[in-house]
DNA sequence: TTGTTTATTGAACGATCGATCAAGAATAAG
DNA sequence: CTTATTCTTGATCGATCGTTCAATAAACAA
C-alpha cells in the first residue's frame, strides 16, 4: 500500500455540487473547483478521472441524495403527506445551495454534455421519482385521502408541479407560497 | 452614409437562439456561433456588442415570441382553451427546437450571467406570463367554466406546471401525454 | 467620379481552457 | 530502515476562449 489520501472525496463532491448546480456544467473550470475544494489539479484528476467523471460523480451523489428523501415515499404509510415533505425538503434545500433547478433535469436539458450514459442516468433517476410520487398517491387512494384516478398522470403533474415550483422561486415567490401552491394541488384530489 | 448590412439580424439571432438554448451561455462559443450563422466574428460583434450583450438580444426575441403567444390570455373571451392553447403552442416549439426548458426560466437559474438587468428583464418576462395565466383564469370564472378561487396561486400553479412538461418529455413522455397531464390541471377546476 | 463611412474578412491578441508531466512528500509493507 | 506505491505540488502542454486590429470591399453623399 502507499500514501492515503488526504482529503474526504464526498466533502469534494459537495462543494463541486454546488458550483456545478449553480453554473452548469461548462460554467464551471477546473480552475473553479480547484479554488473551491482547496485541492491541487492533479488532486481531483487521480481521483475522479476528468472533468465529465467528476461531474458525473457530482450527479450520482445529487440522485443519492434525493433517493434518500424518496424513501418514505416507498412505505406503506406513504400518503399526501410524504408526497407534501417531499416538496418541503426540496424547498429547504434550494434555500440552502441557492435556487437552480433540480441538477438531473438541467442535465437532460443541457446538449452540451456529451456522455450518453449521463443521459441514461439522469432518465432513470426522474424516472424513480415519478414511481415513488405513484406509489404514495396509491397508497393515499388506499387510505382514503384521495379519490381514485390515473395516479400515473397525476404522479407526473406533481413531477412536473415541483420542478416549477424553483421557476417561481426565482420568479420572486416566498418559500412559504410555494409550498402552499403544491399543497393546492395535492389538495386538488382530497376525498 | 455607408455600405448596408448584408445579413438579417433576426434570422442571425434565432440561429443563436437554437444555440443558446439548447447549450446554455457558457456552453457556446463565438466561433459555434460563427458556424451555426454563416458570419465573420467581427460581423457579430459590430452589430450587438459582445457575447453577453448578445445573449441578452435573443433573449428578448425569445421573450417577444412568448409575448405574441400570450396576446390571447389578455382579452376579455380568454379562458380555459386559451390556457391549453399556450401549452399546446409552447410543446409543439419543444417539438421544433428541441425540449431545453424555458430560457427565461434557465437565464434565472443560471449564476454564471454575469449581467443583473438580464435577471430583471427575465423576471418581468415571467411575471407577465403568471399575469396573462391568472386574467385567463379570471376570465374563464367569470364565463362559468371554473368555479372561483385564487386565481393568482393557479396561475403559479399553471406557469410551474409548464415549466415542468420539458422535464416530462425528457423524462420520456410524449407530447400527447405532456399535454393531457397539464389539461388534467385545468380541468382539476372545472365546475 | 470622388470621398466618406461602414460592413466584411482574416490574422492575431492575451487569457484561460481541460489535461498532463515530472519531481517531491508521505505512508504502509517487509 | 528500506522500498514500493500513491498523493500532492507546480510547471507546462496545445487548444480554444472572448475580443480586437488592420486591411479590403461595398455603398451612399457630393
Amino acid at each position: 500500500m502507499a500514501r492515503a489520501r488526504e482529503f474526504d472525496a464526498d466533502a469534494t463532491l459537495d462543494r463541486c455540487l454546488d458550483l456545478f448546480w449553480a453554473k452548469g456544467f461548462a460554467g464551471v473550470s477546473i480552475r473553479d473547483l480547484e479554488q473551491a475544494t482547496g485541492l491541487g489539479r492533479q488532486s481531483l484528476y487521480s481521483a475522479f478521472g476528468n472533468k465529465e467523471a467528476l461531474f458525473a460523480a457530482v450527479l450520482d451523489r445529487y440522485s443519492a441524495a434525493t433517493e434518500a428523501w424518496l424513501a418514505p415515499l416507498f412505505t406503506d404509510a406513504a400518503g399526501l403527506a410524504s408526497l407534501r415533505q417531499y416538496a418541503v425538503d426540496a424547498l429547504a434545500a434550494q434555500r440552502t445551495h441557492g435556487c437552480h433547478g433540480c441538477l438531473v433535469v438541467k442535465t437532460l436539458w443541457d446538449r452540451g454534455i456529451a456522455d450518453q450514459s449521463m443521459r441514461k442516468r439522469a432518465q432513470a433517476a426522474t424516472r424513480r421519482v415519478r414511481a415513488a410520487f405513484e406509489h404514495a398517491l396509491d397508497r393515499a387512494v388506499a387510505h382514503g385521502e384521495i379519490v381514485a384516478g390515473d395516479n400515473e398522470q397525476r404522479a407526473d403533474l406533481c413531477f412536473a408541479a415541483m420542478n416549477g415550483l424553483a421557476a417561481l422561486r426565482q420568479a420572486g415567490v416566498t418559500e412559504a407560497r410555494a409550498r402552499t401552491t403544491f399543497e393546492q394541488l395535492l389538495d386538488s384530489w382530497r376525498t
